[in-house]
DNA sequence: CCGTTTTCTTGATCTGGATCAAGTCATCGG
DNA sequence: CCGATGACTTGATCCAGATCAAGAAAACGG
């Protein structure tokens, strides 16, 4: 695990990041220079909820489960791939962070500095306007979440998330798991032992799995069942 | 429902939203020109899901009801009471509505052009940093209410929705619940019959139940059971 | 390559919460 | 004041999904 200043070949990356592309040179290199950067190991826990937020995290390369504990449960509340920040809200407003997170895989993270952030929102409009958007986006994103949680059941959430997930892919009738299935049930908030008999129960309208490849026999079967709704189902909107 | 610009008196109740205190003077004089206010009875639906979000609306007096719709069921997701803003996040991003909103009661309604919001977001730093601001703070409340969906049961959840109001209400041992209970189920993810077992069920943690009369005769016990989590139940972090 | 560990699956059982069905209570317009 | 409508409660039943238990299949470290 080693800490060094962010080198400079991992500034293209970021830059095109639509959070940092819309502002101007100077102080994107003032939040560049304050960075750093670390490889971490598979599962290692990078914040702890409660803990406050000195930085703001850039995932570079592999990936970063989400998490959130109480009472000794625990359950997986998204996950960051590269490249994405994540904890904005958390910087912004200078207070604890509501999850946790560990590396899934090998990953590289840029740390910066959330006092850096806020100095340079102040700054830059581009940057300001940019950090709105993504703010945006992310409650958006948890209110879509909730929806999918508070008017679904689990076999429906599964059935729609397949639907994002082979659109995902290109729109092919097969492809593999993100993620492994004990995340995948943690997501969808259910048992791993559930989601297996979920994926059966999917069987009847045409969904075959094969350790973690999926293949989908009839689209419009799967589509019928599922009733994917844009205001929930679409992560763009 | 009278539809008219925005009397003067209203000015300085909307100036003490922190959403506009931090402004100068003219672009918040340029917002409130923009502005209507309207008069609504009773159950109106203020705003359908999936709609263009044309103007922002903060609740004057009244309250309003944000809920949520698929496949025929439906769920309450929030209220918004006086005085406070609500679905900035679509008319920030220019996006779709992701929830349908109507009044709860005879409710007075403020509606800012989203475009103005847009533009004066751009020409007050303060406004900006508001928005900025609230923007993560709703945000913050969603994962919140995620967290509490996902990882406590439906006593638990009424438990510490208890706890909430009894400390909103001065922290004193007796008070009335803010809505009606087939609205608090559908917010607590639960149905009316359940929540009315619910409550028996809490009766040997210290609490009693008179129609909407609430009284806690011990509130360490209830505490002992709810096992309330700032990172879950406070809503000021 | 093998032994260990972990994930995944499958079956049996249990339970929290939903649904269905009635009845009671409160509100409110006439 | 009455009748009607909708809210709330209560009991009986049902079901989705959790839990428990054990085996099968992968993944991994040596």
């Amino acid at each position: 695990m080693v800490r060094l200043g962010m080198p400079e070949s991992d500034y293209p990356d970021i830059r095109e990041l639509h959070l940092f592309s819309e502002m101007a040179d100077e102080p994107f290199m003032t939040l560049m220079r304050g960075a750093y950067v670390q490889n971490f190991p598979p599962r290692i826990e990078l914040i702890t909820e409660g803990d406050s937020s000195d930085f703001l995290h850039i995932v570079l390369s592999g990936s970063v489960d989400l998490f959130s504990s109480w009472n000794g449960r625990e359950t997986s509340m998204a996950t960051a791939w590269p490249v994405s920040t994540f904890i904005l809200a958390a910087t912004i407003k200078d207070a604890p962070y509501l999850m946790s997170a560990r590396t899934l895989e090998k990953s590289r993270i840029a740390l910066v500095p959330s006092q850096d952030v806020r100095a340079v929102f102040d700054a830059d409009q581009g940057f300001a306007r940019a950090i709105v958007s993504e703010l945006a986006q992310c409650y958006r994103s948890v209110i879509k979440a909730q929806k999918d949680l508070k008017l679904r059941s689990s076999l429906e959430r599964l059935a729609n998330h397949l639907l994002q997930q082979q659109k995902h892919s290109g729109d092919v009738n097969e492809f593999d798991l993100q993620f492994e299935k004990r995340r995948l049930a943690s997501v969808l908030g259910m048992t791993p032992e559930n989601l297996s008999r979920a994926f059966k129960a999917l069987h009847p309208y045409g969904v075959e799995i094969d350790g973690s490849h999926v293949r989908i026999a009839d689209l419009g079967e799967l589509k019928r069942f599922a009733k994917p709704d844009p205001l929930i189902d679409d992560p763009s909107t």
